[in-house]
DNA sequence: GAGTTAAAACGGAACTTGAG
DNA sequence: CTCAAGTTCCGTTTTAACTC
């Protein structure tokens, strides 16, 4: 079956009897042709059903339009709602994405980002882990980075110390007898690990007795089910008595934790209160609607890609003034009291 | 100087040519 | 017949230059 040739400027140029380089402003610098023969053109695309190819603009041109993202995991609710609103980002900067999920692998990960390259992605917005914000740095394309190490590549972060700082001056005004804090083992330069000195902080100004608890959750439910059970088991025996408030360092880890209470106690009792942290559907579908500090993932996700847009357009110009140091952008997290604080 | 154009360029696949 | 070198092709953008 002999398969119809594609329209092209060529054909629209012999049809019009201008030449291709006039149709190709006519898309591209409309204005600078004169509306009758704008008319003209516009009735020829209609006329022999010309369709835009992209593919040749980017041979000719070299700007692919697409943006790379490596995410770790979009089993994790926070990492595919704030893909969807990455994607949700194409109405207002047209960009179009080209995505992998990581699988913490370093080899693994960087054959993702050199496929990304190949296919000459503009830029790379980043939330795995597992590669260096160093190496990252290195591929000579602009980088934002989200709720990660961020050293040498721009980034949005939520403002993880305030997050934290205020849901446990919500306990403390709760009045609380003891703060806890649960968390995983986090190095210093990710973000998050914040959270942990925002809690400190705020009992250590409130002179509140306090324990910070680290351990490793794992990744799924079934991993962070066991040592939750034991350190519950814990605080029951060394607090009995006491009116604990808790603070954890994500929604999911709430929801397990209340789900022990109200196992023991058929109820969520008075000398406990919970805290969450993401702002995760877990945090509002839970038997009792987790309080948590929610992250602004619409938002974030805006600044990460229109921090992005600026650097890839700046490098369009002439004269390209390249960032001397890296971005980093702050989100202000928003507090969501509901049942687990009173 | 506004409106227009011819020809080169882009980067790799596929086809053609020529030598052995 | 094989293999490497050379050419063409895809459909746009871009540059420099033309005309009125």
């Amino acid at each position: 079956m002999a398969r119809k040739k594609n329209v092209t400027f060529n054909d629209i140029a012999q049809y019009t009897h201008f030449s291709k380089t006039t149709i190709s402003r006519y898309f591209n610098n409309p204005d600078s042709l004169t509306p009758e023969n704008q008319q003209i053109i516009s009735d020829a695309l209609d006329k022999l059903n010309y369709k835009e190819n992209k593919v040749a603009k980017i041979l000719a041109n070299g700007q692919t339009e697409f943006v790379g993202v490596l995410i770790p995991s979009l089993s994790m609710n926070y990492y595919s709602e704030m893909l969807n609103q990455i994607l949700a980002s194409y109405k207002k900067y047209g960009y179009k994405f080209l995505v992998f999920a990581g699988n913490g692998h370093d080899e693994t990960e960087r054959r993702y980002i050199q496929e990304l390259m190949s296919y000459k992605i503009e830029g790379l917005i980043v939330l795995s882990h597992t590669l260096s914000s160093r190496e990252l740095s290195d591929l000579q394309i602009p980088v934002v980075t989200i709720e990660r190490e961020d050293q040498f590549v721009c980034s949005v972060n939520t403002d993880n110390y305030l997050g934290a700082h205020e849901a446990t001056s919500l306990l403390i005004h709760n009045h609380c007898d003891v703060l806890i804090h649960l968390n995983s083992p986090t190095k210093e330069n990710v973000p998050a690990y914040r959270r942990r000195a925002g809690f400190q902080d705020a009992c250590v100004k409130a002179g509140v007795p306090h324990e910070v608890i680290i351990r490793d959750f794992g990744l799924s439910y079934q991993e962070a089910a066991a040592p939750l059970q034991e350190i519950f088991d814990n605080i029951e025996q060394k607090y009995a008595g006491q009116k604990k408030g808790i603070f954890l360092s994500n929604d999911d880890h709430a929801n397990i934790l209340l789900n022990l209470l109200i196992r023991k106690y058929h109820t969520l009792p008075d000398d406990y209160e919970l805290i969450g942290f993401d702002g995760a559907p877990i945090s509002e579908q839970a038997i009792y609607p987790i309080s948590t500090v929610g992250q602004q993932i619409d938002q974030i996700a805006d600044e990460a890609v229109s921090l992005l847009v600026s650097q890839m357009q700046e490098r369009k110009k002439r004269h390209p003034v390249p960032l001397a140091e890296p971005v980093h952008k702050t989100v202000p997290p928003l507090l969501i009291r509901r049942q687990t604080t009173t």
